[in-house]
DNA sequence: GCCGTTTTCGGCCCGACTGTTTTCAGTCG
């Protein structure tokens, strides 16, 4: 049994121990156990062996017997106790919204019911409806719910979506006269890689006015709430969006409050009760009353130690550095804060290096390095199939287009080539043929950076062991600089990804020097924020990559730093933060040579990308040479040259395509490599 | 069942909204 099974044996006790109408508190404990299990980053089989349970926060004596028992067993007496009390099916009513365990209880005892298909027949029945204490209001709001996964199930967003939805309700809030602040909040303000539910915080000067502004949102299927303090819509994509209001000076704590974790507010909110106080999206109060929904009460007669206006203030009233969003999940946070070992997580401002351009051509692959320039990149590794590099002359065309780049945007550019890894673990180009020894060696000794694929052909499974042989096999080869795709994910149905045995993946890299891609397109993040985790502990080094392309999303570069920080990855253990010569020695390559370009220009048997036409512009006469390099280079870095510009355009409509085609040799009408190969080619 | 700035007992996060049990409990985030 796997961690996830265990769990799920706890979550059930949890939610049947509910229904019966058992201590609350010890069904929320096997509830709690069964998070804390899932949460853990080693298998429990192992944990469990090596005596290593007692030390994990939230097991306790009890818990731990109980692991050693569905370890062995799959279940425990507890557990037969519960089942055999209560039909299994039961559990499931608890997802539907709007029916919590007691209704479940009542529909069952009252009823029989024992499945979401009998809930319903039930409800349509109008059976439902005269069980005591449970009314037609409740009826119909489970006959909403079920209706409407019928129409659309319930889905979750990938992030680029959820901030793209997120930000149209925000700028629809700040629209209004009554907001004074509006922000994302919830999941997607800790980056989570899907989100369920869009939270929006608003400060306002009129909640109510607010409020219904809300629910006036374009596109909302159904309003389920709408009261001064918070509102919640379903829309029509069948995703819930949550508002909640605060005035001015409460924001910073419902800001805190509303970015959650739940978990981590629990954990938040614990720490406050130890010092007697009360946290909550009011602010923080000096604890005078226990019990249920006594806060408002509470208010009147305590003291407010702080509004918390600023989310620092929530942290510092504790006592608590700040903790960013993206470690808000309730799993150790706190207790590191509080020991002084929150990582420095890594910024967007310690990244140098983008380890993944992707680009067939040469003229897309400096219109990207331009913008990586801008983005502060100082050096990027050009990837390319196997199959695109394959001869010779390809490569050799590859490495000079490269220098050149380098030579016009400040950006050095590395060759990297990206072969695939079959399913024994050799390295195979993207037509599946076996790379030989020869031709990796050849390929070796012309690029500076290979990359291993991990991705499996469609439809084919391994098992965890010879998934993982398969990648200690490639890793092995001694050929591979560095390693994507490692999971094989995709969001968001398939978030888990290829079944690895991740550790010693990762202790295979860190010794073999193999950098690890985190890839930042949002269908795929892959490696995922648990295995960033496990790479800082094993010592293997992060690659974050944008992988900008043809469709020119740069932006998804955020994705995978975003990605990295939630698992607590600093800029030591990222590649990307290693300055040039660093990233040069890693690689086990020469040191920077300035020299190197000008040496590599000479080589070239061509007129310096002039054409007889050129001849007509004394720019293009040749003492002017150095000169036109020069202000080539500047204008393609976006500094104006109107003269200049005339000249260009004189060669062709676009008057950057233009430069660049005469610093990179390539002729007059395109500096696409395909085009020109055979009348460039080395003179 | 877990835990300790309340430490081997006694408490367990907080507040809003809603529904139905006319004073509070259930559900949710």
């Amino acid at each position: 049994m796997d961690n996830a099974a265990v769990a799920a044996v706890f979550a059930e006790m949890g939610d049947l121990l509910a229904i019966v109408g058992g201590d609350a508190h010890r069904a929320r404990a096997f509830r709690n156990t069964a998070r804390v299990v899932e949460g853990l980053r080693a298998p429990l089989k192992d944990m469990a062996l090596l005596g290593q349970l007692t030390s994990v926060p939230g097991l306790g004596a009890g818990s731990i017997e109980r692991i050693h028992q569905i370890l062995q067993t799959g279940t425990c007496p507890e557990h037969q106790r519960l089942i055999a009390r209560l039909p299994r099916g039961l559990q499931a009513l608890l997802q539907v919204r709007g029916l919590g365990p007691r209704h479940a209880r009542l529909a069952w005892e009252h009823l029989g019911v024992a499945s979401v298909e009998q809930l319903e027949l039930a409800a349509r029945s109008g059976l439902l409806a005269r069980v005591p204490g449970i009314g037609p209001l409740t009826v119909e709001r489970v006959l909403r719910d079920l209706d409407g996964r019928r129409e659309a199930p319930p889905a979750r967003l990938l992030l680029s979506e959820a901030l793209v939805v997120g930000d149209a309700i925000v700028g629809w809030m700040l629209d209004d006269p009554h907001t004074i602040k509006a922000e994302q909040t919830g999941s997607a303000r800790r980056r989570r890689e899907t989100v369920g539910d869009l939270d929006v915080l608003v400060a306002s000067t009129k909640p109510l006015a607010s409020s219904a502004r809300f629910t006036a949102f374009p596109g909302i299927r159904e309003v389920l709430l709408a009261g001064d303090g918070r509102a919640s819509v379903i829309l029509d994509s069948g995703v819930q969006a949550d508002l909640r209001l605060v005035s001015a000076e409460n924001w910073g704590a419902g800001q805190h409050y509303f970015t959650g974790s739940k978990a981590h507010n629990i954990a938040m909110r614990i720490r406050a009760n130890a010092h007697k106080l009360a946290l909550s999206e009011m602010g923080i109060w000096e604890r005078k009353l226990r019990g249920r929904g006594r806060g408002e009460e509470n208010r009147k007669i305590a003291r407010r130690l702080s509004p918390c206006t600023d989310e620092l203030d929530v942290f510092a009233t504790l006592g608590l550095p700040f903790i960013p969003p993206e470690l808000r999940e309730g799993d150790g946070e706190i207790e590191a804060a509080l020991a002084g070992r929150l990582p420095a997580l890594v910024e967007d401002h310690d990244l140098v290096g983008e380890p993944h351009l992707r680009a067939r051509t040469a003229t897309d692959a400096l219109s990207i390095a331009h913008a990586l320039h801008r983005q502060g990149r100082r050096w990027a590794i050009w990837v390319r199939p196997a199959i695109d590099v394959a001869v010779d002359d390809a490569r050799r065309r590859f490495r000079r287009d490269a220098r050149r780049i380098g030579a016009v945007t400040g950006v050095r550019i590395l060759c990297g080539v990206e072969v695939a890894i079959d399913l024994e673990g050799a390295l195979v180009d993207g037509a599946g043929v076996t790379l030989s020894a020869q031709v990796l060696a050849a390929m070796g000794a012309d690029v500076d950076v290979v990359i291993g694929d991990a991705t499996l052909p469609d439809g084919v499974v391994l098992d965890r062991i010879s998934a993982t042989a398969r990648l200690l096999s490639a890793i092995g080869s001694g050929r591979l600089h560095g390693l994507s795709r490692v999971r094989g994910r995709r969001l968001p149905h398939r978030p888990a990804g290829v079944d690895v045995d991740l550790r010693t993946v990762l202790l295979a890299c860190a010794r073999q020097r193999v950098f690890v891609e985190v890839s930042g397109e949002p269908d795929r993040l892959d490696l995922d924020a648990p295995g960033c985790r496990l790479a800082t502990e094993t010592g293997a080094l992060l690659a974050l990559s944008a992988r900008p392309a043809d469709d020119g999303l740069l932006g998804r570069g955020r994705f995978a730093l975003w990605q990295a920080r939630r698992g607590w990855v600093t800029a030591a253990a990222t590649l990307n933060a290693l300055p040039l010569a660093h990233l040069l020695a890693h690689l086990r390559l020469p040191p920077p040579d300035p020299l190197a370009d000008d040496d590599e220009a000479g080589d070239d048997d061509d007129n310096g990308g002039t054409s007889d036409d050129d001849a007509d512009d004394p720019l293009f006469l040749p003492h002017r040479r150095l000169e036109l390099m020069t202000r080539l280079s500047a204008f393609l870095r976006g500094e104006p040259d109107p003269e200049l510009q005339g000249v260009l355009l004189k060669r062709g409509d676009n008057a950057l395509l233009s430069a660049f085609a005469i610093l990179s040799g390539l002729g007059d009408n395109s500096a696409d490599d395909s085009a020109d190969d055979s009348a460039d080619d080395e003179g």
